[in-house]
DNA sequence: AGCACGCCGACT
DNA sequence: GTCGGCGTGCTC
C-alpha cells in the first residue's frame, strides 16, 4: 500500500509544464505543500503537490512492474499546512488555460517569493530580524552641544525604538551606544508595524449610500458596478460591505491601485479592522510577506488589502472582493502571466461563489459595457454635493504663433503665465503636469543632427540634467551625457522637447518669487514624494509641478489652478487604450483644482485643440467619453466588440524572430479555418530592440473566447520543439502591440 | 532549468 | 592519442 502523488516540478520550462506521479507512504501529505522530490539529475528539487495523494492498495513493486515505471520516493515534506485551497488550485489551472501559459508560472504569481515552488526559496531563511535603537533610560551627562546630544535628544522621547539603519550620524550613535544611553535591540521584521492609524471615526450611511448599499447587498449574485466620483463615499460603503461579510463569518479581499503612504482607503481599512486586517504593501519585505500570508492562510487575518497581486491571497471562507477604481491600468500584469486581477476576480467569483464589487467614477470602458448590457449591475452613488463647482475652463491652442513666446519658453504658454502671476498674487496653488521625466525627451547632435538612441532598444535617450546622464525610459540604460560622443564623432549636443526638469526650470527662471517644487518618479524614496506632497499640501510652496504621479491622491484645498501641458502627448501612443488613459489622468488631474471654497480653473495646452477626448475630460463628462469610445471601438473592432490576444515572439537575432513570427503565424492559419478569429501581423515591435532580443507582434481579434483558448493552446507544441524563441502570449492586452 | 550523453577541434 | 566545445534529449 502506498500513495500516488502528483508532483509539478518547480521550474519554469514548457517541457515541465505537467505533473510527475511520486510515491510516499506517509500520511499527511495534501494538495498545496510544497514537496522535496529526486529529479532529473538533482537530488533535491522543490516541487509541488497538485492533487489529493490517491491511495493505491496493490504493492508499490506490483505497480511498477504493471505501468513499465519507476516511481521515486518523496523526500521531505516542506510546508505543513496547504500554501493554497483546492480551490485557489482551481483557479491557477483555469488561468494557466485562459492565458495560454504554464502552470508554473501562474504559481508563481501566487506566492510570496520566499513560498514559491523554487529551489531558491528554500534558502531565504523565514523571519528577518531588523536592528532597532532604544533609548535606555540613562539621564544625558555628556559635552552639552555636540552632535551626540543633539542624536540623544532626538532619540530620547523614542520609546518604541527607531531604525538603526535610519541613522546617518554613525560617529555620535557609537559614541551613545558606547556611554550606554542607547542600546541595539532586534525585534523581528514582522513585528514591525508599516501602517499608522488614524483616530477610528464611525460613521452613519447617507440616504445615497444606503440605498446603494442595499441594492448590492440584495444581488449577491451580480457584478456591481459601484460608480461615484472621488468623494461621494464609496469608502463606507466599502467599509460596511467588510464589516457585514465579517459578521457572518465570511472573508473579504480589498483591492486597491496602489499602497502610498498617504492613501485614505489603506488607513481608514486599517483604522477599522486593525486586529484582522492584513495589508499586502508591494514594498513588503519578504519575511514581512511571508509572515502575513501565513496569518491569512491560517484565518489570523479574515480581511485582506492590496494591490494587484492580492487577488491571489488564500483567504479562508472568503465571501466578498471589492476592487476600488476598477479603471486603474495597475490591475492589469505586463509580463507573463499577463493576467488582469479583474478578470480573475470574476473567475474568483464563480469557483468560490463570492460577490465582485467593483467601484469607479469613470469604469473601463468595456466594464461600463457589461453593466450597461446586463452583465453587470451599475449602482450609482450620487454625490452629495450635487454637480460640484463648475469649473473654469482654458484651452490653449498650441499650434497658433501668438500662442507663446519663443524668446521666454516654447512650452509654457502665455496664457499660463497670466494665469499663474493671478494664482500667486491670489495667494493660492497652482499644479502644473507634464507626463515626461527628465529634462529633455531627446538630444540632438548639432553636426549630423541625429539624436542619441539606445544601444539596447534603438529609442531616442531622454537628457536628465540634474543626474547629467542620458537614460533610456524603456530599459533603464545610462550613459554619461558630458562625455557622450555622436556616431558621426559630434561632441556639441542640443536638447530637444520638454521634461519636468526643464519646465521647472522656466518657471523658477519666470516666477523667482515663488517656491516651486517638482515631483516625478526621478525623485526616489516614498518618503521623499511624500514629504514633498506634504510641503506643498501645508501651502509651504506655490507651485507643485511633476508627471501623473501629482495627477492623483491629496487633497489640496488651495488649488485653485491645474493646468496640463502637453495635454495630447499619451493620444499618440500606439495603443486602442490611449484615449482611455487620457481621458483618465486629464479628467483626474482637473478634479486636483477647485476642491476647497474657491473655484478652480483648469488650463490645458495642446496641439490638438479640436481633441474630443481632450475637451470631455477637461470637463470631467465620462458619459459623453463613453458614448463617443464606443463608436470608436466599434468602427475598428476594438474591445468590448472583439476580444484580443497579443502574441509576443522573442528571439536573439532580427531574422530568426522575423521567420519564428512567420511560422506561428502560418502555424495558427493552418487551424484557424472553422473559427472566427482575424490574424494580424506579424509587425515589428514600437521600440526595435530591448536588451538585445529582437521582436514580433502576432495579433487576435476573436468573438468566442473558447475558440481562442483552443487555438493558443496550439503554441505549448511549437513552444518546446523551439527553444531558442520565447513565445508570450498576452491575453486581453491592454495594447496591441509592443 | 539542469545535467549527461555524444560526436568533432587544438593541446599536455 | 585526450580534454572539452555546446547540440540534443530526458527527467516520475
Amino acid at each position: 500500500m502506498f500513495f500516488l502523488v502528483k508532483v509539478l516540478i518547480g521550474r519554469a520550462v514548457v517541457s515541465l509544464d505537467r505533473p510527475f506521479d511520486y510515491y510516499t507512504t506517509e500520511e499527511g501529505i495534501h494538495a498545496g505543500m510544497r514537496v522535496l522530490v529526486s529529479f532529473g539529475h538533482s537530488e533535491k528539487t522543490v516541487g509541488f503537490v497538485l492533487e489529493e495523494p490517491i491511495k493505491v492498495s496493490t504493492s508499490l513493486e506490483d505497480y511498477q512492474k504493471e505501468r513499465k515505471i519507476r516511481l521515486s520516493q518523496i523526500q521531505k515534506v516542506i510546508d505543513n499546512q496547504p500554501l493554497l485551497s483546492p480551490e485557489l488550485i482551481q483557479l491557477a489551472k483555469e488561468m494557466a488555460s485562459y492565458y495560454a501559459t504554464d502552470l508554473i508560472k501562474v504559481l508563481n504569481a501566487f506566492l510570496p517569493p520566499s513560498l514559491k515552488p523554487k529551489d531558491s526559496a528554500l534558502k531565504k531563511s523565514q523571519g528577518r530580524f531588523i536592528d532597532f535603537v532604544f533609548p535606555t533610560g540613562k539621564a544625558y551627562v555628556g559635552r552639552k552641544g555636540t552632535n551626540a546630544e543633539k542624536l540623544f535628544l532626538k532619540l530620547e522621547p523614542i520609546k518604541e525604538g527607531v531604525r538603526l539603519s535610519s541613522i546617518t550620524a554613525k560617529k555620535s550613535l557609537k559614541q551613545l551606544l558606547d556611554e550606554g544611553y542607547l542600546e541595539v535591540r532586534k525585534i523581528p521584521a514582522s513585528r514591525i508595524p508599516e501602517m499608522v492609524s488614524s483616530s477610528l471615526k464611525d460613521f452613519a450611511l447617507t440616504k445615497s449610500q444606503e440605498e446603494a448599499y442595499n441594492t448590492i447587498v440584495d444581488n449577491p449574485d451580480k457584478v456591481c458596478l459601484l460608480k461615484g466620483v472621488t468623494g461621494s463615499g464609496k469608502t463606507e460603503i466599502y467599509l460596511s460591505l467588510a464589516k457585514k461579510a465579517l459578521k457572518e463569518g465570511k472573508g473579504v479581499l480589498v483591492l486597491i491601485p496602489e499602497i502610498a503612504l498617504t492613501d485614505q482607503m489603506s488607513n481608514r481599512f486599517y483604522s477599522f479592522f486593525q486586529d484582522t486586517i492584513a495589508i499586502l504593501n508591494s514594498s513588503l519585505s519578504d519575511s514581512r510577506r511571508y509572515e502575513e500570508y501565513r496569518r491569512i492562510v491560517n484565518g489570523e487575518s479574515k480581511i485582506v488589502l492590496g494591490t494587484r497581486s492580492a487577488i491571489f491571497a488564500p483567504v479562508q471562507n472568503l465571501g466578498l472582493i471589492i476592487i476600488d477604481e476598477e479603471h486603474s491600468n495597475t490591475y492589469k500584469q505586463d509580463t507573463t502571466p499577463f493576467y488582469d486581477a479583474i478578470q480573475v476576480a470574476l473567475m474568483r467569483k464563480e469557483i468560490e461563489k463570492v460577490q465582485l464589487v467593483l467601484g469607479s467614477a469613470t469604469p473601463r470602458v468595456i466594464d461600463n459595457a457589461r453593466a450597461e448590457k446586463g452583465l453587470y449591475l451599475p449602482v450609482v452613488l450620487s454625490t452629495r454635493f450635487a454637480a460640484s463647482q463648475e469649473k473654469d475652463l482654458i484651452l490653449v491652442d498650441m499650434n497658433l504663433p501668438n500662442s507663446y513666446d519663443p524668446a521666454k519658453s516654447s512650452l509654457i504658454s502665455k496664457r499660463l503665465f497670466e494665469e499663474i502671476g493671478k494664482t500667486l498674487s491670489n495667494h493660492e496653488q497652482a499644479m502644473v503636469l507634464i507626463n515626461r521625466r527628465g529634462y529633455a525627451p531627446m538630444f540632438l547632435c548639432r553636426d549630423c543632427h541625429e539624436v542619441a538612441r539606445c544601444p539596447n532598444c534603438g529609442i531616442p535617450l531622454s537628457y536628465h540634467k540634474r543626474t547629467n546622464e542620458l537614460l533610456c525610459h524603456h530599459c533603464d540604460y545610462r550613459v554619461l551625457a558630458s562625455t557622450y560622443q555622436c556616431s558621426c564623432g559630434g561632441k556639441d549636443f542640443m536638447p530637444l522637447g520638454y521634461g519636468t526638469e526643464r519646465a521647472y526650470e522656466d518657471l523658477r527662471t519666470f516666477f523667482p518669487e515663488a517656491k516651486t517644487l517638482r515631483l516625478d518618479s526621478d525623485i526616489t524614496g516614498n518618503e521623499r514624494r511624500h514629504d514633498i506632497l506634504e510641503s506643498f499640501s501645508l501651502g509651504e510652496a506655490d507651485i507643485l509641478i511633476g508627471t501623473q504621479v501629482i495627477a492623483k491622491g491629496h487633497d489640496f484645498k488651495n488649488v485653485t489652478l491645474a493646468a496640463m501641458l502637453d495635454a495630447d502627448s499619451s493620444l499618440r501612443l500606439p495603443s486602442f487604450m490611449a484615449n482611455e488613459e487620457t481621458f483618465d489622468l486629464i479628467s483626474q488631474f482637473v478634479g486636483r483644482s477647485g476642491r476647497g471654497n474657491k473655484k478652480g480653473r483648469v488650463l490645458v495646452q495642446t496641439y490638438c485643440p479640436d481633441n474630443e477626448v481632450i475637451a470631455l475630460a477637461s470637463k470631467q463628462n465620462y458619459e459623453g467619453f463613453y458614448q463617443m469610445e464606443m463608436k470608436e471601438r466599434k468602427k475598428f473592432q476594438y474591445p468590448p466588440f472583439v476580444y484580443l490576444a497579443l502574441i509576443i515572439v522573442k528571439a536573439m537575432d532580427d531574422e530568426r524572430c522575423r521567420d519564428a513570427s512567420l511560422d506561428i503565424k502560418n502555424l495558427l492559419l493552418s487551424k484557424v479555418s472553422t473559427m472566427r478569429i482575424n490574424i494580424y501581423g506579424p509587425s515589428s515591435p514600437y521600440i526595435p530592440h530591448i536588451n538585445g532580443r529582437y521582436y514580433r507582434n502576432i495579433l487576435l481579434k476573436y468573438k468566442v473566447k473558447e475558440e481562442a483558448s483552443k487555438l493558443l493552446s496550439l503554441l505549448k507544441v511549437y513552444r518546446m520543439a523551439n527553444k531558442d524563441v520565447e513565445v508570450l502570449v498576452d491575453v486581453d492586452p491592454e495594447t496591441e502591440g509592443i
